[in-house]
DNA sequence: TACGTAACTTATCAGATGATAAATAACATT
DNA sequence: AATGTTATTTATCATCTGATAAGTTACGTA
């Protein structure tokens, strides 16, 4: 049974308001991440080690440190140098696609970022669409357009990208994100070398698109 | 403002104690797949459209319907004939697995079970562990299996099956499965032809696969 | 050292929530 | 039609929960 009170060892401490709301939100970002958003400001404000009124001093309401929470979150987990890194023919594609996975998998292959991110979904999904539409446009479909380019296909400019093929990137997307739900949804131990695992998926996944790719953009004639 | 009070007109009616507790199972499924496993009793009762009290003469308490709901989601979603499927060599692998993907498919693309599976795993991940261990040993580890043996690699009874290698034949299982929570969680529309999608899928993994299972193995030693 | 500002706590509310007890009435049997 | 059983409802409790108001004290400044 958590007391709402403090120890008396820790004493009283005023921070100034920035800092004490950098506290409140890094915590909350914790915990909600853990509990999901049913959590109480009670057990929150624990853990932080003030009382639960204070937060209403920095947030008017639980909703609005949860808004604060998913922005927080979905800031600043793109890399604005990942736009050209992908679509850059100077480089072998394999090359570019393992550069970018793994490097996008040290954004993104967070206990924090994963579980908010479900518990968003499974909530409304309204914020996910924003997130997902970002995915579909910086990396689905360049990865379409790249793989019609590598397959010698026509290209996406002359036939459009089907919902057949995107559906193909998607399935290389699903291998890398699979393995953040295994581990921080399902809580299963983590494959030793992410990077040798990014490796393989996305060199497995060109050795066969190819196998592939050419029926699904024959069909959409 | 649901009303714990039943509508006037809908008459008080009796049921046989089994049939209403199917009705308040059937519906606590829904009911929690859709809210979580925070839900409220007095929400799902006027769902089912009883009284919140009634869920106590057969439920001792929440907790205990939950589990309930846990039993009757993960019951009977494996088909014991899945068992023979993948290893019968006297078809080609890519048909085998076309196949098993597809009739699983049917059982697995389901709202109810794709949430309730994520949500119980965000809570503590317990019954989650008994489900993967199945997935691994009859599905996973099978596919290794065969696709050692369609690489004219090593047996896994003179090489055991390797991290790595599972992780491979992971990826093909997230491919499947995150086409299921992009619907399900991220409600995002799924694609047209759910069945071509995972012919593709399987079509592309046995494609690909023999591009980095042989180094994969060779790593083992 | 005294003083004022405001960060922080204590006290508390109103409504919600899981659960229990007692009253009611639907249906089967006679 | 009368009667007994029990499925179902009404009434209610204790605790929890988000939120507010009023009191307290840490700290910067003169």
């Amino acid at each position: 049974m958590p007391s709402t009170t403090q120890p008396a060892s820790a004493k009283r401490k005023r921070l100034n308001p920035a800092e004490r709301e950098a506290m409140i939100v890094k915590e909350a970002i914790r915990f909600f991440a853990e509990i999901g958003f049913e959590g109480k400001t009670r057990e929150l404000a624990s853990r932080i080690g003030i009382t639960q009124p204070l937060l209403y001093r920095y947030f008017p309401s639980k909703e609005s440190l949860i808004e604060r929470v998913y922005q927080e979150i979905y800031m600043q987990r793109w890399n604005p140098d990942w736009d050209t890194l992908i679509p850059d023919r100077s480089r072998p594609l394999v090359e570019r696609l393992i550069e970018f996975y793994q490097a996008y998998s040290h954004a993104v292959y967070d206990y924090e970022w994963v579980r908010i991110f479900l518990f968003s979904g499974l909530k409304s999904g309204e914020l996910n669409d924003r997130y997902l539409s970002l995915i579909r446009d910086k990396v689905l479909r360049p990865v379409c357009e790249e793989l019609r380019h590598m397959n010698k296909l026509p290209s996406t400019d002359s036939i459009e990208i089907k919902e057949e093929e995107l559906e193909l990137a998607w399935g290389l997307h699903g291998m890398f994100f699979y393995r953040a739900v295994r581990h921080f949804a399902y809580n299963m131990p983590i494959v030793a070398n992410t990077d040798q695992a990014i490796t393989n998926d996305v060199r497995l996944f060109l050795a066969g698109a190819p196998a592939v790719h050419k029926d699904i953009v024959e069909r959409a004639r």
